[in-house]
DNA sequence: CTGTGACTAAAAGTCCGTA
DNA sequence: TTACGGACTTTTAGTCACA
């Protein structure tokens, strides 16, 4: 990318955690709702294939996005976020 | 995009709201940690202009980015946009 | 119902300036 | 110090066929 100081050398890095986190947290908040990834997709207004690449974690959506999905859930985007970061601080342990 | 159900047809889309909401959260964190855009832009890694695009609500950043931002104002992501969410709810209030 | 690779269009993100 | 623009590269948005 660019030359940039690198603090942490991490074998995973900060930015996967994050991403895989987040679908995780997404896909728990789903499930509880018994929505299908093609019913949220809809509500959401976006591709089916699309929110599956977000619950595994190889999708970046913008906070735009997030947000939509989050109002499809009816639940705030800082919920839902707040959710992904539980694991990561317990260094990785499973969710409600 | 595609033909959805339009359930409100307001001025100001959504979107706009938030990526505003987000822009004034994040300056007001930034100038309570008395940072300048460009040290802010150094400490995660991110361009001094690109910094200024998003507190003006111009740009629309990814998680992945939103969450460097985060890390360098030293809060949880969740917390900064739960900042964002409160003028929201209210319906455009001052942010503390 | 979900995972995945491939693809095009669009936007993210960088870097150079000016005011 | 910040706003804002232009030109540029990289990544995401959005969709499909197929497993």
């Amino acid at each position: 990318m660019h030359e940039h100081l690198r603090v942490n050398e991490t074998a995973t890095p900060n930015s996967t955690l994050f991403s895989a986190a987040f679908g995780k947290a997404l896909k728990n908040k789903r499930t509880a709702l018994n929505l299908s990834q093609e019913e949220l997709g809809f509500r959401s207004g976006l591709d089916r294939t699309y929110i599956s690449g977000i619950e595994r974690g190889t999708r970046n959506p913008t906070l735009l996005i997030a947000n939509r999905i989050a109002e499809a859930l009816a639940i705030p985007l800082s919920v839902l976020i707040a959710e992904a970061e539980k694991p990561m601080q317990e260094g990785g342990a499973s969710a409600v």
